[in-house]
DNA sequence: CCGATTCTTGACGGGTTCCTTATGCGCGGT
DNA sequence: ACCGCGCATAAGGAACCCGTCAAGAATCGG
């Protein structure tokens, strides 16, 4: 990399909103691009390159979806979706549109600061760790196909697995009940969200220290579901 | 080998994607080959002598299967499949057509990086360790054929000692039914999971000391077979 | 051509996994 | 307060997978 700072690229409209956001970003050392509309901002993405993009979905000219889906063409950045509150429809649409997080306007600095440390930290992240989920009290080891519970080997079944894998996949960010139903059950089941609380209960079971209050299997209401493992 | 950095041949046709393997792989201390059409990828596979290659499905000239199958004529290097999202069909095909592993687009560095590795370890293992399996009370020599049970030669017949080398080439994970029947059986036998019940009890009958709680032959319901030995 | 080994095929019981159905709870909107 | 929606939880039966036995083909060496 050029710079040792992360370079941001902030999509959004609203001049105030903008403002607010590179200001909170700068602050904290990041570079940052602004466009204004959805078009410059898919044209700014190509060419400055950012190690990360924060995409508002009400855009005047092209539709935030739209602008992550072209930048998801050629580019695994990571991408944070900020939308007014209410509009959980088209919040799901951008996560499945490969979206990696959102927050909900109003929302605070802390949480974005959060939320953008956590998406550029798992951009890198991954090529260090091995497969391997450490939790509280279980493990679960994805390339081995083996999971453990206070020290014991416990057995998971095959879409119990398939499962922690998808949510795995995107550590600590949200997954939609779509992309965990098409990945695990396939397309056919898109919709059959009831699955997933069955065995997401399950997991809990299995890998929570206490299944009531869940700290790692995380439910996303009306969203889907994210895994968090502690630092 | 004549360098100690792994060489690794990228087929792929858009540029972008190209030079960001590329990037992602020199960074990680790979040596890296470039082949923009699937054609030009068959030549450099057989004149570069990569230890591994990474072949997009989606390939102008010549179907990425194509590349894969014309590959595998000749050479087991490991192959890693890279498809565009829902291509579930063609994912599956790769892999019957050899292909060891995949990853959809968009993906990102980390999972890449943590795929090649894992590939080029199952390449070096099994020629790294001796061929000589050390079990509880038995022994099997996978290169001079012969194995022994308590000290005695036993005989094994030659599905089983198929049975046990593809196993142990994967030594410590889950080797899936379709692997297991498609190196064994051959492709045509890709659902007859019957067969590996018999055979596995067989095996376990002959290498275990206690075939009804089998130590080393481990079955993942659902998903196919692991062969374990102590540490 | 025959016998022995190996491979294939069929059948059955037991166990696990998966899906279905049903109920309760909490929250937000009317 | 009522209702609707989404989530958590419980439980039973169906479907599936596995291990096992046994007997019929195929193969191979003599």
């Amino acid at each position: 990399m050029a710079e040792a700072r992360p370079a941001i690229l902030i999509v959004e409209d609203e001049p105030e909103i903008r403002h607010f956001l590179r200001a909170s970003l700068t602050a904290e050392g990041y570079r940052v691009v602004e466009s204004a509309t959805g078009r410059r901002g898919t044209i700014d993405a190509t060419t400055h390159k950012p190690d990360l993009a924060i995409v508002d979905l009400g855009l005047p000219d092209l539709d935030g979806i739209e602008v992550i889906r072209r930048i998801r063409e050629w580019s695994p950045m990571p991408i944070l979706v900020v939308s007014a509150r209410g509009h959980e429809r088209s919040k799901i649409e951008a996560l499945d549109a490969g979206a990696d997080d959102y927050v909900t306007k109003p929302f605070g600095v802390g949480e974005l600061l959060a939320r953008v440390r956590a998406a550029l930290r798992h951009a890198v992240r991954p090529s260090e760790g091995n497969s391997v989920l450490r939790l509280e009290h279980a493990t679960v080891d994805l390339e081995r196909r083996r999971a453990t519970r206070d020290g014991a080997d416990i057995r998971l079944t095959p879409i119990e697995f398939r499962l922690v894998a998808c949510l795995a996949k995107h550590l600590g960010r949200v997954v939609t009940h779509r992309q965990l139903l098409t990945e695990v059950w396939g397309p056919t089941h898109a919709k059959d969200t009831h699955y997933l609380r069955i065995y997401m209960k399950q997991l809990r079971d299995k890998l929570e220290a206490d299944p009531v209050q869940p700290r790692h299997f995380q439910t996303e209401t009306g969203v889907g579901y994210r895994l968090v493992v502690e630092e």
